[in-house]
Parts: C-alpha cells; structure tokens; sequence
DNA sequence: AATGAATGAGGTTTCATTCAT
DNA sequence: TATGAATGAAACCTCATTCAT
C-alpha cells in the first residue's frame, strides 16, 4: 500500500491554498516554485496532482464556484425583494471570499487568450453556475436578468479590487436599491 | 524644434497600435518584440519612446482614459433620463472601443501587483477621470453614485469580453432601465 | 524456494515488455512511469526487480542477445554460401525482431556516454556474443571477418528504421550477394 | 544599425561548434547551458539564432550533410574500382569527421519519435543528400546500390563508435575489396 | 512484495531590457 | 535616432528515484 493519503482531500487543500495565493498577488505573478513554497509541498507534487499551472488553474476556478454555488443557495426570502436583500447580506458578510472568487474570475480571463476562452468548456460551465445560481435564489426565470444581475455583482467586486473608495457595503447596498427599484417598476419579472 | 511635434505623433501612433494589440492577447500575452514587429520599429525605438513595458502600459491607460473623457463629454440631455439613455446610446454606438478599453484597464488591474495599484498615481488619476467623466455628463453630485455607474458600466463591459450570450446592446439596455428606475424613486439624487 | 523461479519468470516478461517500448519509441523517450503503466505494474514494483532504469535496459540488451545467438544457431548448411544464404533468410524471416534488436542497440550506444560504453562490462560481453554467433554459424575463424559481416549486417537494419525506401528483403539480398563475391574471390577465408 | 555581425557566420560558428560537442557527449547529454557555455554565448543568444534545441540540432543535420556532399565530390577515378578505393581512402582520411557525422546522424535518429522521422523533410532531405552523393561519385545509376553502399559505410562508421577492436582502415579496407569483388562479378551494374 | 505519493535537481525556453554600432 | 543581437534571471515542467505505509 502506498503512503495513505486521501488524494482528494489533497487535491482540495492545494486548491484553497492556492486560491489565496493567487488572489493576493495574481495568477501570473504567483511562480510554481512560491506556490511549492508556501503550500509546502515539492513542484514533483505539485505536478502529481494537476498535470499544469494552467489545468490546476483551471481546476481552483472551477471548485470556487462549486463551493460559491453553495454558499449562495442559503439565500431565501419571501418576496423577491427579500431574496434580494438577503443577497446582499451575504455579499457583505462573506466581502472576502467573493472578492478573491473576483479576481481569480478576471484571472481566468486574461490568462487564456481571449478567443480561447469562449471555447474552454470549464470556463461555460462555471460561467452557467453561477448564471444558474442567481436564477435560483432569487427564482427569476428570465436568464437574462438573472444573468445581468450577477454581471453588476462582478462589477462591483472588480471595482473593489484595487479600490477603496467607496466601500463595499456601500456599493452592494446602491445595487440592491436599484435591483428593488427595477423590479418593482417591472412586476412581470417577478415571481 | 519641429521634431517635438514628429516624436510626440509617433509616441501615440505606437500606443494606440499597443491598443488593439493588448485589448485583442491581453498585457502580459504580448511581448515586446511582437509588439515591436507588429507596429513595424525596432526593440531599441520602442525603448526610446518609452522606458519600459510598464511605463508603455500605463501611458497607454492615461491615453485612452482621456480619449473616453472627451467621448463621454458628447452625452447631453436636458433630464436625467435623457442624459442616461444617450450615456446608453454612446456605448453600444462605441462598443468596441469602450470593450476595448475595459481589457486594458482590466490588464491594468492584474499586472500590478494588488497593493501596488492603490498607490499608482497613474492608476488613481484615470480612476478620477472616469468618475468626473460621469459625475460630469450626468450632472450627478454625489460622486459615490457617479462611481458606483461607472462601476456598472464596467461591469456589463468586462462580461461581454469572453461572453457572446447576452448582446451588448441587451445588457446595457437593462441597465439604462434599472438606471431610471432607480432614479425614478430617490428624486433627491437628481438634478 | 518455488517463488525464486516466479521472480525470475516476472523479471523477464518486463524484460520483454519493455523491448518492445523501447524500440517503438527509444530508450530516452519512454519513462519509468510510461514503462510500470504500459508493464502494470507499480514504480515501487519496478524497482524492486531492477535498481535502476539503466540497470534495467542493460539487462535487457544482455536477454535479447542471448535470445537472439539461440536464433542464429538455428542457421546451417554445409557450404559457406549456402550459410550465408540461410542467415540472409533468417534474418528476413525475423525482420521485426531483428529490427528492435537493432534499435535498442543503437540505444544503448546512445545512452552511455561514448567513454563509459567501452568499459562498461555488459556492452562487451553482449559485442563479443554476436561476434562469437557470426564466427559459430558461418564457421569462420577470422574474428576480423566475423565482426564485419555483423557490422554490415547492423547497417542495413539501422538503415531500416527510419527509411522505407529499400525493403529490408532487398538490402539484405544485396549484402548475402555481396559476401558471396566476397568469399568466393577469397577462398582462404573459407572452411 | 545593429551591433555588426554577419548573421549566417555566426550562425554557421554556433552549428560547428555544437557539432563537436553533440559527436563527443550525445545529443541528449549535453545541455543547452552546457553549449552556450562552451560556444561562448548566452542562453539568449542562442535562441536568437535557433528556434529550440531540436531545430538547431536539425539544422546542424542538414548543414553537415552539405559539407560532407562536397567533401565526397572530391572522389574521382576512371574506373569503378579507382573510384571505390579514392572512397575509402577519403573516409580513412576523414575518419573523425565521418565518425562524427555518425554519431549525430544516430542522434537524429534517437532523438524523433521513429514515426516522426519519416514524415520530417530534413531527414529525408538528408537522406536523399547522402544517396545522390554516392551515385554521383560512384557513377551507378541504380539507386539502390548507391543507397546501399552508403548504408553499408555508415554500418562501419557505426560500429566504430563504442568499440576499437578492429580499426576503422581495416574495416574499411574489407568494405572496400568486398565492393569490388561484387562489382566484379556484376558488370552490369557498372559503367 | 508491493504501492504510488513525494522529492528536487536540473532541463528547455522566454522575454524585458541593454548596448555596440 | 535607430537597429537588432545579445544578455541572463527566472519561468514552467520532467523524471529517475525514494520511502512511508
């Protein structure tokens, strides 16, 4: 028998530890050496478990949004409104995280080259995620909206990455009276 | 003495050829060399013009930032409905250019290292100038709100970069909507 | 004491596995990992039939040259020319063996650094046994002579391996032609 | 203007220069910070020059066959026999380079994948190279024997490689009463 | 005897930048 | 001014081998 390891509970520490690393200081500012480094692990390791930088990249985006899909299915509420304001609490309450999920995300774009990335399968599933996420919690059936909606969140954590101006609470709380406002001029959006 | 002239036209003719190139493979896609073969100079020319990459980049930003200043200065309108709906007209009449402009700025964000953006100078006077820019064409005082739509903007711009499911015009549709609406219901806000 | 002859048996049929990787793909371009998933076996397993990867092909190129001087003892007749006729047909009849016996060969050569394969003790043990197998079939005393048709005969099967532009048939008919002249004009040589 | 350098000099220097240590230590032993410190040059440099190890590695190939085609066209005589002999005094008297040529020419070999190296035109090219060499010195219309005469030098060449137990001249020396006594007894086959 | 996760030195290659001309 | 050959640190990745289990 080999060393006993639960590989895929090694896998996912990688991963998470990874997520921070590269949330700090960015994908391609983050070397596989710094990475072995402060994992503490060798790049033989490294290379057993995710075959590149690229795929373990691939991989890391991929688990965040499983586990953001999660996290957002605790949203509920009554009323769309509800759902809505629950939404933003939860932004809020969990500003790191979705940050870090932000930059990974904006990572993810520029890494692959752009016409790439409409053809990497993991990059629409993820994208579908989340789309799939907001449709749920706030169980609007429209994909647009629910799809734009999340476009405005991204916004406003992109804008908080290397920006302190306003804080995020603020902004989230802006959004969430223009989403209220929006739907309650528009009744047929709501369920 | 007519040189000045000669050398200045050439320092943006180089920048607005780095424009394309950066918003199509991204900053850290293109090297020098490729970025020197496609404008058609030499690497010692390039070096002359700019004292490195970086420096290259961020006059790039500067350059375009105020570029879009003097676009957005064309949006008029005697309400601030007018003023949102015409904002809305300009972008999707532009689309590529601001598309454009939202991966640069994007790349922006990711090269520098995080911590080190927040105390860019470059960085926080192109944030300003987009935030007067909005402050200014919609004659919004409150320079939280003025960001916070500059916020949207981007984001509904960096969405469309790897994403062809919702149109630009759509999305951007959408948002002039919950834009008015929201306004529709804080009246103070508005002028 | 049954388990002596289960080992020695498993030591061999990875011998033989691997012969037929390294000939398909070269020594250096195949892997201990490629080498235990292809065998199926485990790296740890590898390594406890054969310390190293080195030792491992040594001992291979050693079995395939015993393998191959119990084959050429197959070649008689009671003339020279009618011997060299039937090691022509032998040769041809084995081609593929014959062929991956040249190109792990040609391997090896590559793999030793050129100083070290000439004292390494397997290289001239298994050297001198084709040797001895060309001086036995033929029965020709002279090693220079017994050695060179050896030479010859490894010329036209590395030829082979990269180049189909002669059948292997046709470059060996020209050689078994060649000696026949060879000895026919040099009757001294001849038992 | 660039610093002043004859570019294909240069480059034809690095080749040469790589040719004696590939000859000396294999293709795959010697590393290209090995070579760009024997040659003189930086890492860099080299890959100014040379696209990746394997294309400069090609290109020594091809630039070496071309030397060793005029080399051969120094071969002359009236007779076939004269012309055999002229051959087999020029290898002897080339003996280092030829063994050279032999070595990397195995390197070539080892190095692609061996269904790769039919499909690579600079192998065939190569090959071609060497056959129309031989035809053309030899005067023999068949293309086969030319082919196979040179198949049969470079078996010898070969085995000298990791193995001094009967000198290059010798085994020359036999190849070359072998050709003749063949040619003698085949006419036709001569002009 | 067997497993396969882990090691880490070292390989090839890249690329912003410099500098002789 | 302009050229492009040259630099070299550092990036990603490989792979024979080890060793805890």
């Amino acid at each position: 028998m080999p060393k006993i390891v639960d590989v895929e509970q090694q896998r996912k520490e990688i991963l998470f530890k990874c997520f921070d690393l590269f949330a700090e200081k960015g994908y391609a500012n983050v070397t596989t050496r710094q990475l072995c480094q402060e994992i503490g692990i060798s790049t033989g390791a490294l290379y057993h478990y995710f075959s590149s930088k690229k795929i373990l990249f691939e991989q890391l985006v991929d688990e965040i949004s499983r586990q953001d899909a999660l996290l957002l299915k605790e949203v509920v509420g009554n009323t769309l409104e509800e759902r809505i304001r629950t939404l933003g609490q939860l932004l809020i309450q969990h500003e790191e995280h979705f940050l870090k999920q932000a930059i990974v995300w904006i990572n993810f774009y520029q890494h692959n080259d752009l016409q790439e990335i409409q053809v990497n399968p993991i990059f629409q599933q993820v994208d579908d995620r989340y789309q799939q996420s907001m449709s749920d919690l706030l169980e609007i059936e429209e994909p647009k909206i629910a799809r734009f909606i999340w476009t405005l969140i991204n916004g406003v954590l992109i804008e908080q990455v290397g920006n302190a101006k306003i804080s995020f609470a603020d902004q989230i709380d802006l959004l969430t009276q223009m989403l209220i406002a929006y739907f309650a001029q528009n009744k047929t959006a709501i369920h």
